[in-house]
DNA sequence: CGGGCCGTTGACACAAATCAATGTCCGTGG
DNA sequence: CCACGGACATTGATTTGTGTCAACGGCCCG
C-alpha cells in the first residue's frame, strides 16, 4: 500500500519524501534535493500554537513526531479543528505560495517539528518543476481531506462523525486491520475530538460510549477496534479521498 | 480592490487571468500564454453534473457564467455542497495535478463553462514556472475557503451560517456596500443554501425569515441587504481568508 | 495530601430535523 | 383562456439530537 520506505535515514525528511513518492514521481536527483533541505528542530508541548492567525511565515513546518491541529474559530472563541496532521506531514506546505496564515497551527500533543525555510523550498521548486508539482499535489490531497471534513460535520450525526475521524486516523497512521481488528495509539483528549467534529466534549463522551457498544474503545490514549468493518459502517467511511492507492501506475509526473 | 481588469477581451479567460493577477505576478508573456489557452464552450442546465465522483478528468473547467457547486454526500445520499464557484473561477484547477475527482461538480444554475484540456495547462505550467505557481496559489485560496466553510458549519448556528454564506458571496461577486446597503443577484434556491450550510430546506426558510428581521431579504433570486454591518455581525464574517487585499505589494512571485 | 486536568453522569433546555399540509408561481396543453 | 402539474416556498405540530449546566470521580504529579 505504501511506497517503499526511503532508505536515506540521514535526513529527518525521509517520511515526507515517502509521502510524496506515494503519489508523485520525482527523479533521484530531485529526491536528493528534498532530503537535503535544511531545517531547525523545534520541540513543542501540548496546546502550543506555533503558527498564529494572520501571521506571515517564512518557513514551513514538518511534523517529525506528534500530532498537529489546524485551528480556526468563530467570533465567540469556539474553536474548530479543520485538519489533523501526523508525523510525516507538512501542515503548512501551502505557505510556500501563500505565506499569510488564515488558520493557526497548534500541537495537539507533545510534538517535534522541523522548520524548513521557504527560501530553499522555493529554490528547489523553481529548479525542479517536478518538485513544485509534487508539493502542489500534496497540498491538494490536504484540500480533498478538508472537503470530506465538511461532509463529516455537515451531514453526519455525532456518533458517525467521531467514527469517521477514527477511521481516517487509523488509515493515515498505517494501522492495518488484521482479522477485522486493529489498535493504534491516539493521544487526543475528548475536547480535541470535539473541536475536530464540531461537537462539545460532553457529547463526545456520550458518543464514544455508543461507539464502544459497537466494538471500538477509545481510552487512555489508545483506540482499540474489535470490529473494523462495523466502525467503517458507522463512520460511513470510504478511504478513496485519501489518495492512498499508491500503485506505481497511479503516480503522476507531468513536468518535464 | 480588484486588479485592473484585463483588457484582452478576445479570450473568455480574461476574468480568470484577472483573478490570478490579483494575487500573483505573471509576466506579459505568461499572461498571454494563459489567455491563449484553448477550450470548448459548454452550456449546462441547472442540477446538471459535469464532473462525477471518482471520474478521472482530462480537462479543467472554467466558469464563464452561472454558479457551480462542489458536491459531496454521505452514505445516506444527503448532499453537502463544499464550495460554490462563480464566474471567473476554475472549480477544478486542482485536477491538473490530481485528475481523479473526489467531489462532484454540478451547475447550480444555468451555466456556461469552458473546458480547458490538461495538456495545454500543464504545458504552460511547465514552461513558465510562475504560471504553475499562480495556479498552485489559486487552488490554495480555494483550500482556505474550505477551512472557513468547516468553521461555518461546525461552529455557527443556522442563522449565522446562512448570513456568513451571503456575506462571502456578496464579497466574491463584487457587490460593494454603499451607505451600508447593497444588493446582488443570487439565483440559488433554498435547498441549495441548505446543502451548502449543512441544514435542511425548511430550516433555511425559517432562518431566512429571522435574517429578514435584521434587514436582509433573500427572495426571487435577489439578495437585498439593508444593513451590511449587521449582516456581517450575524454571519461573524471576516473577509481576510478570501485573500482579496490585492494591493500590488501583496502579490507574490517566487519563481524566476 | 491536595489540586488540576480530564473523564463521566444526570437533568434539562433548545436548536434543528422531521412529518405533513398548504400556498404560490409559472409553463404547458387542452 | 383556464385547468393542470411541477418546482419551490411557507407554515404548523412534534420529535430528536445536541448543547448547557452542574456535580462528581479518577488519576497523575508536585
Amino acid at each position: 500500500m505504501h511506497a517503499m520506505p526511503c532508505q536515506d535515514t540521514l535526513s529527518p525528511l525521509g517520511p515526507f519524501l515517502d509521502r510524496l513518492l506515494s503519489r508523485s514521481v520525482p527523479s533521484r536527483i530531485e529526491q536528493d534535493a528534498i532530503l537535503k533541505l535544511p531545517g531547525s528542530t523545534m520541540h513543542l508541548e501540548t496546546h502550543r500554537d506555533f503558527v498564529r492567525l494572520g501571521e506571515r511565515v517564512d518557513h514551513a513546518c514538518f511534523v517529525v513526531a506528534g500530532l498537529v491541529g489546524r485551528f480556526d474559530q468563530n467570533a465567540n472563541g469556539d474553536r474548530q479543528i479543520t485538519a489533523i496532521h501526523i508525523a510525516g506531514d507538512m501542515p503548512d506546505l501551502h505557505s510556500v505560495v501563500q505565506p499569510t496564515a488564515t488558520s493557526a497551527l497548534q500541537a495537539l500533543t507533545t510534538s517535534t517539528l522541523l522548520r524548513v525555510p521557504h527560501g530553499p523550498l522555493r529554490k528547489i521548486a523553481a529548479q525542479y518543476p517536478a518538485i513544485g508539482e509534487a508539493f502542489w499535489r500534496d497540498t491538494m490531497v490536504d484540500s480533498m481531506m478538508l472537503a470530506q471534513w465538511i461532509v463529516n460535520i455537515g451531514r453526519r450525526d455525532a456518533k458517525s462523525r467521531i467514527a469517521h475521524l477514527l477511521c481516517e486516523l487509523a488509515v493515515r497512521l498505517g494501522a492495518e486491520p488484521s482479522d477485522n481488528r486493529l489498535r493504534f495509539r491516539l493521544p487526543l483528549i475528548q475536547s480535541q475530538i470535539a473541536d475536530a467534529c464540531g461537537l462539545i466534549p460532553v457529547h463526545v463522551n456520550r458518543s464514544l460510549k455508543a461507539i464502544a457498544a459497537d466494538g471500538t474503545l477509545v481510552r487512555s490514549r489508545m483506540v482499540i477496534v474489535e470490529d473494523w468493518d462495523r466502525l467503517v459502517e458507522i463512520g460511513d467511511f470510504d478511504p478513496s479521498y485519501l489518495q492512498r492507492d499508491a500503485a506505481p501506475e497511479k503516480r503522476i509526473r507531468i513536468m518535464n
